[in-house]
DNA sequence: GACGATTAATCAATCGTTTGATTAAATCAC
DNA sequence: GTGATTTAATCAAACGATTGATTAATCGTC
């Protein structure tokens, strides 16, 4: 079905931050992916016209199917940047610490490492408004596993997951590839991740009026202290003294 | 805009285990709550054709705009549908027991109260394939926060999260209304909802097949060790004794 | 036969895609 | 180097399909 589409115009543009429209010449590529994952995110793919995402973009209509070869591919196109977004930031935050090639810390060392880890994720999911975009769309995905799943899992979530594993597992002396560690990561990965989507009921219920600093901060505390009582609890199971 | 929509043909029509049609006569209207649920939870109301939705139904088109006045009435019966539903499953399984007319039960009871109610919470949400339509329903809304959202949260969400907390203040020795208990409750029920939006990330990376009891009940495991862990931690803290 | 329920047929609007033309830049021939 | 040729990038316009909604006629029942 999908034609043959042009490969991207040489020039990556990183850093500029311009966000409304493309610059005079080139840089429709990038605009019409920056624009469509705030469409595609907050609105969702069937909801999104291409023309209000071209508009956003201030390009035309037609590139569209010229660079990405239609509606579907730039989605496509919005996905893996997202990947290789969210790859660039998990690699610098937690896999030099839990990564495969890294020395595992010490157990308490350790336990740090996830709480710096943990307070890192509630500012971005919980407080980036930026964050809102991609939020949604990656879960948007996950109620229809596919493609875009499958690159997201191996890019992000499985390495990710995996090296706070091993963190998990050097804090409280649990065998790092074992079900009962990778579902308490999960655990504590739910925790933040439930903060970001349920965030209207939970400002609601306890009446905040914005998520401000303040308020993530006690999203922050209260996720820390559980993992402190989970730890707490695992090192008590595994027959390890607590500090 | 919305013009007057004409009232339900009388016959509620409750248990009966009909999915695909219409009944004979009348039914027509749950019909295509029914239908419209399923697909609006699957794609998305944007990404649903009333066309899919009345043919899954078996009824005429223009039946969605006889009875609730074109799509979006449509939309918010089937949040109401839902909200209702989840009422009732939420007042017979934790209203009984931390609902503002219930008496407290002592410490320990009120924790194996909770245990219950994870339980089954999981068991809802994580296994029952019933769930999935409704879940990704309600995430959906959640995004655009609006009328549907107000309506989940004052039926289902607030009455739910305050006998949580008024269960877990009598576990832990805290104050109900407190944003301590409170978060605390969220992050229990977080983990929960957390393993229903990410399971097809869960199963990858347990190396699961299928989400079936024995899956079920590790998950269950998992969370009620966190509920524990916690439980024990507040209680030092709120200087109660652990039993 | 009157009225609520249901239907087929049709409406205008919007959708994603395609087309053909135009411009700017790069490449080639000499 | 310079003019000719090709390629890449962009645009406005139009196309066919599908959308949600509406209409007027028909059915069934009391």
């Amino acid at each position: 079905m999908a034609k043959a589409m042009k490969s991207p115009p040489g020039k990556i543009e990183g850093g500029k931050a311009q966000d409304a429209a493309a610059e005079a010449s080139g840089g429709s590529r990038e605009a019409l992916i920056r624009a469509a994952t705030i469409r595609f995110g907050e609105e969702g793919f069937a909801a999104a016209p291409i023309r209000a995402i071209a508009a956003d973009a201030g390009v035309n209509l037609s590139l569209i199917s010229y660079y990405f070869g239609g509606k579907q591919g730039l989605y496509e196109a919005c996905a893996r940047d997202i990947a290789g977004r969210l790859s660039a930031i998990a690699g610098r935050a937690i896999l030099p610490f839990g990564g495969e090639a890294a020395e595992l810390p010490p157990p308490d060392m350790a336990l740090a490492v996830i709480e710096r880890a943990i307070s890192a994720m509630v500012d971005f999911l919980v407080r980036d408004e930026a964050s809102h975009a991609v939020t949604r769309f990656i879960m948007r995905e996950l109620g229809n596993p596919g493609l875009v799943v499958d690159i997201l899992y191996d890019d992000v979530m499985h390495p990710v997951h995996t090296a706070a594993c091993r963190l998990w597992a050097a804090a409280t002396g649990g065998e790092a590839e074992s079900a009962a560690v990778k579902l308490a990561v999960f655990s504590l990965i739910g925790q933040i991740v439930y903060f970001r989507i349920a965030r209207p009921v939970v400002m609601r219920r306890l009446g905040w009026q914005e998520m401000g600093e303040a308020e993530a901060e006690a999203v922050k505390t209260a996720v820390i202290a559980n993992l402190h009582a989970a730890a707490a609890a695992a090192r008590q199971e595994n027959g390890m003294a607590n500090s």
